[in-house]
DNA sequence: TTAACTTAGTGTGTAGGTTACACCTTTGCA
DNA sequence: TGCAAAGGTGTAACCTACACACTAAGTTAA
């Protein structure tokens, strides 16, 4: 690290800010999963400019100069589509040169989730519309992000074996049915019920909440809640 | 992502490298690990100029405009130490606003791994020195590489679990007690022999040579090679 | 009121993998 | 030749993961 550069008034009004040496432009992108209809769902913004105009993208922009990087991950997605306050774990930096035709740009991609009871998601200002789509059922992507969508989906996958952060899919309160619905669709196959219930409730990170939810008729089931909201557990 | 500018010719001689928006200076920063005198070790580079004079530092440096994230870590390494053709994958990306006080820096870091054997180091153009430190002994760290050098040691004592990443420690043809020491030492622990040497033959990743080595006054070992050099299994 | 339907909820046996554990072998050197 | 030092090997106990089928409790409609 011997570049002492840093920006200073530039001559032309137009481009203000200016270095000794090139600087690739930085964003964030965000990966947000939830389970919609019983099926992984994605959230993407429809691009209203070049480059990719009409292509779909992940959520995302520029990092503001003394912005943080899970900050400015948080803020674009909301800015983007008002989603807040969710589950954020950094995937990797996507920095290949031409990915971006504009300029150099170099993308540390987050990986996202939420329970659908969490969102509402609208199109926020940048956006010409925000919608989620099926993972099985991408529409064509701008840029590299049908790389950076698949990184995220075999980490979130990956993830299920040693982590409890699936549980991060689900509301405040859930029933051990639904936990294993969730499960079943990101493993894309059924589970055995009486082995999953085992395991789930060996793993101490869920109580029964003693009410009992009432849904079509049958048997009505036990309501769980996670004893430590926004913490996922290691297994392994 | 609505950000149309990029550099141009700029006024400034010193500085002509011109943005509508402020730009990061965007590093890679390698944590390199070997294991020597049966201990595992760090390479760092003394640092030559303010700020951080006299602390030790990972190797690394600024991205070329043109140039991809590997390569640029690639690169470095072997700029300041000599050191080519190793074992690396990303580790994570560090960006807090003022880790470094000079500018805006964000730093995209790298895991790589070697065997002592393959290492060579000299101090390179723009390094003070390069030295070898035990992970457990390191010296005063510059910017927020202690962050970087812990979540690095983490990731590679958590792949032991689930890879075979630590083969990337050992020569070209090695023994199990040598293949058992680099566990031993990873896990800062002592591993049953014969469920090691168990497990190690049951991964189905290293071959006999059907040579022996003789060193010492004892019978000598069988000499062993990996099957698929440069490439670490999956296990779970 | 009762029978049929739907989902909730539960236990056991087995196979496979992980752990614990001790002795003989082969060499070099004194 | 015998001693020191590392190389090399098998088995039993335990524990975890998996396969598998029935009863419980509520709703609805005849």
């Amino acid at each position: 690290m011997t570049d002492n550069s840093h920006t200073s008034a530039g001559a032309d009004p137009e481009q203000p800010y200016c270095y000794r040496y090139p600087h690739p432009a930085v964003t964030t992108d965000v990966a947000l999963f939830t389970i919609r209809d019983d099926s992984l769902q994605l959230l993407l913004i429809e691009r209203g400019q070049a480059p990719c105009q009409g292509c779909w993208a992940l959520p995302g922009g520029f990092v503001d100069i003394d912005e943080d990087l899970p900050d400015c991950a948080a803020r674009e997605l909301a800015e983007e589509t008002g989603v807040e306050n969710l589950y954020l774990e950094q995937l990797g930096t996507f920095g290949k040169p031409g990915r971006d035709p504009r300029e150099r740009v170099i993308s540390v991609a987050y990986l996202a989730l939420a329970p659908e009871s969490k969102l509402s998601v609208r199109a926020g200002d940048d956006a010409a519309a925000a919608a989620w789509f099926p993972v099985k059922a991408l529409p064509p992507l701008a840029f590299d992000h049908d790389e950076i969508i698949a990184v995220a989906h075999r980490r979130l996958v990956a993830k299920l074996d040693y982590s409890t952060i699936a549980f991060q899919l689900l509301p405040e309160t859930f029933t051990l049915s639904e936990l294993q619905q969730v499960y079943e669709t990101l493993v894309d196959a059924e589970i055995d019920k009486r082995n999953f219930r085992k395991w789930a409730q060996a793993l101490e990170v869920i109580e029964d909440t003693g009410e009992l939810r009432r849904r079509g008729s049958h048997r009505p089931a036990r309501v769980y809640r996670l004893l430590d909201r926004e913490r996922i557990a290691f297994l392994k």
